[in-house]
DNA sequence: AAGTGGTCTAGACCACTCC
DNA sequence: GAGTGGTCTAGACCACTTG
């Protein structure tokens, strides 16, 4: 007992998925639960951490599918555009929220700003494929940039317009990497089930004079995306 | 119905958990469980969420508690130790494993040596304040470091090892970050429950000629460490 | 309407820790 | 032995997708 059924049934699951192909549909759960000898709990378990590692992939109303690989994302002040389109994906974006909110006392002091001053709150899904796999939200000081809504095509790339229409030089950036479970909300925007382990970045972007230009929380579904990053020594 | 009753009881919960301070013990589950009139399941559920988003922390024939902060560390080619230390913390490392294997197809590519050549496979287990955060497996060619097993204190500095002993320059690397399930074997090694999300880091390290020094897979327990990298444009 | 995955219940037993 | 979290069962109903 000291190895959990569920994960035998685990490692018996990544054989079968082993012999099909990608994209392959499984049997439903409660055949697999049967065939296996389990409960369904105990075969959820089992494709739930399947799930999250990557390896498969489940549609309500449809069945459980063979996942294709995850996505490699730089993990660098990179075009999201550019660098997914290098890989062979098709990118895109959908914008969620653009919306002046007042800054509460941690957004004012990252963007240097008082607290109640005006930020823009732009959310976007960012789709790979079609497939959603990210939730990005910038936050941006209004003062700054006071025309962004006019000149921002917002499903193109805001790096471009900030360092086009309004000359940012952007300089070094920090970026927070870890993981969380996504609200029912997030999950929903993501189209991906609820306790999906996701990886939450939090980027400040500051000028070359040091100064912040945003700050962004990023949101990607752990089993379709990874990220690359080079270490300097 | 569209927002789980397992995440209403999760937002209950977070309330509760700030009304307690860090280390504070919660009721039992079962106790939990009659007090918000769900059945223990649900209940688990929204507790596994917390425990992955690192808010508390189970312990078997002890109880549940609230956590303490995530430990951050820095993603780059830094002493464990020191990166540690630095923040005060107290570092210790215990080797699991040290052995000579034969490379596989995979390994002997990303190192540059033959397929079946010896390798080391060093196994340690990383502590932060005595609690285990992270598992460290490191596989370096036999050839090119025959006399590592007798100059490296194997509770010690890998890369000082390298640096002081064998001359090694250390040049760029490259690591990549995902969220995967631990197995029962890395779940136990981590003292983690199961199910919990990890980060997975592939890194491979080169030295200044551009050959790899080492291929490291590292798998951190997901509720207890992030990682902060330095963008550059 | 039928079949799929998603959520939830009630209850059982196991494994571990502490008294 | 008592109490805790960990695993597992059987079964129900909901939500979604397809024919």
């Amino acid at each position: 007992m000291s190895v959990p059924l569920h994960y035998v049934v685990k490692t018996r699951l990544v054989e079968l998925i082993e012999q099909l192909g990608e994209g392959s549909g499984l049997p439903p759960e409660r055949v697999l639960a049967k065939d296996f000898g389990v409960s369904r709990w105990t075969m959820r378990q089992a494709i739930r951490e399947l799930i999250a590692d990557g390896r498969l992939r489940a549609r309500q109303g449809q069945g459980t599918f063979v996942a294709t690989p995850k996505i490699v994302q730089p993990l660098a002040l990179v075009s999201y555009t550019e660098a997914l389109r290098a890989q062979g994906h098709v990118p895109a974006r959908e914008v969620v929220k653009f919306d002046e909110i007042p800054a509460d006392d941690v957004l004012a002091e990252q963007l240097a700003i008082a607290p109640g001053d005006p930020v823009f709150e732009l959310e976007r899904v960012l789709f790979a494929d079609e497939q959603p796999i990210g939730l990005e939200t910038t936050y941006l000081s209004v003062a700054r940039f006071p025309t962004l809504r006019e000149v921002l095509d917002a499903t193109g790339s805001l790096y471009r317009c900030l360092t086009g229409q309004f000359g940012v030089q952007f300089g070094e950036g920090e970026e927070l990497v870890e993981t969380v479970i996504a609200s029912p909300r997030e999950a929903e925007l993501l189209k991906a089930t609820q306790q999906l382990p996701m990886l939450l970045l939090h980027r400040q972007t500051r000028d070359t004079d040091g100064r912040t230009i945003e700050v962004v929380r990023s949101l990607y579904r752990g089993d379709r995306v990874g990220f690359r990053a080079t270490l300097r020594p």
